[in-house]
DNA sequence: GTCTATAATCCGATAGAC
DNA sequence: GTCTATCGGATTATAGAC
């Protein structure tokens, strides 16, 4: 049989998160792989490589999903869209989500430590600046920007981990439902009445979707233009 | 030189948290304590016991800090001692608070499993309990229970979490005003007003405690006796 | 590009002297 | 209660055949 460098750290990056370091080794990589140790010499140059490749990739993919949210013509598109595109990370890519976390404890702090702490404040300022555009266009509440981000990045993290854990007795789907309901908790007390209110009939409507979808509810659109209005 | 129990599992979980899973070996550890690595058997019967006591006494003193919150006299003090109780452990015991989320990649889902998933679950419905009585004497707005205590477990976990991982750059007082700003903030949206405003002036108090702290600012009351007022 | 065989290292744990 | 010495096994990584 033979492997591809893909394969490998598909297979690395579940043997990594779901039976933690120690079982990422050689053999038992290659025994997933069908192949034995050695083979994987010809794509990787030793086993330390293919931890730092993987979580090199983990904080890519997350730039690239959160950077999508530049998309969005207004600030309240682009607001939505981060928290969108941050949640359909931690949820398409569980694993490397983990990885982003954990990686101050897989590899020396050396080995990333540019490109990660790097990516890791380009993130934070990434949130700052699309809540301080948010706040500009009247969606938010005014206040510190930095504050505020800090904020809503500390309650979807911990609901996600939370979530990622198991700790949460729900499935995907009720998930993403539970998500949008606590973020509009937290909405409540920071965005201006007008926002909050669409983002409760957004919530409402993902609730609808619970006991019996309507079949068009697909695309259904951002929550609100209402960055856009005042000013 | 000459171990006990306490100093073996102090120096274990730093070795633990500081540089990850694999650099707990019994003879790193010996060698920290300036022992061997057979005289660590006297006190442990293996190197797995080691790990699972010190998981055990992670989950020990969590649930020591946050019952103590019921010898609050009222539902607001209780809700707001399980609050500081929870923040007082994380920032007290920082490699614990790590262990009892890195618990699920240390050891196997067998060896606690028991204790501590039902210690996961009793945590779960002590915040739960604290958040109806406090919702059932008028100081949080009307809800789901279960929902708000969710909303409030992950953004205080999140921030933890963000904060130990020296994501935030501050220190620890910086972060205990850094972290009464942001629970106010997401307060503002789940909790009645007046005791939103009690909280605002808890965190406006702690602010200027920042700038030349008034000597008598030491044992500060709780927050408000709000609980018992309406009903 | 994968195999077998093996070198070199590190691990957990035990035996027995002191 | 700690030491030295050691067993048995696992690991990473390499050498060389195919």
């Amino acid at each position: 049989m033979s492997v591809d460098r893909e394969r490998i750290l598909a297979e690395a990056s579940d043997l990594l998160v779901t039976e933690g370091p120690h079982a990422l080794t050689m053999r038992a990589l290659a025994r997933r792989l069908g192949v034995t140790a050695p083979a994987l010499y010809r794509h990787f140059e030793s086993r330390e490589r293919i931890v730092v490749d993987l979580v090199g990739e983990a904080f890519d993919t997350f730039a690239r999903y959160l950077y999508r949210a530049l998309e969005g013509r207004t600030p309240a598109e682009r607001f939505s869209l981060t928290g969108r595109n941050y949640l359909a990370y931690a949820l398409e890519h569980p694993r490397y989500y983990e990885l982003l976390h954990a990686s101050h404890n897989l590899i020396g702090v050396e080995q990333l430590h540019p490109e990660a702490q790097q990516c890791a404040c380009a993130v934070g300022q990434f949130i700052v600046d699309r809540v301080r555009e948010a706040m500009d266009a009247g969606m938010l509440k005014p206040g510190d920007p930095e504050s505020v981000a800090r904020t809503i990045w500390a309650h979807s993290h911990g609901l996600i981990t939370i979530y990622l854990r198991g700790l949460l007795r729900t499935d995907e789907a009720g998930f993403r439902r539970l998500f949008l309901e606590s973020t509009w908790q937290l909405m409540e007390g920071i965005a201006e009445p007008a926002f909050a209110e669409a983002m409760r009939a957004e919530a409402a409507a993902a609730a609808a979707d619970e006991a019996g979808a309507p079949p068009d509810g697909v695309g259904r659109p951002l929550p609100v233009e209402v960055g856009e209005a005042p000013r």
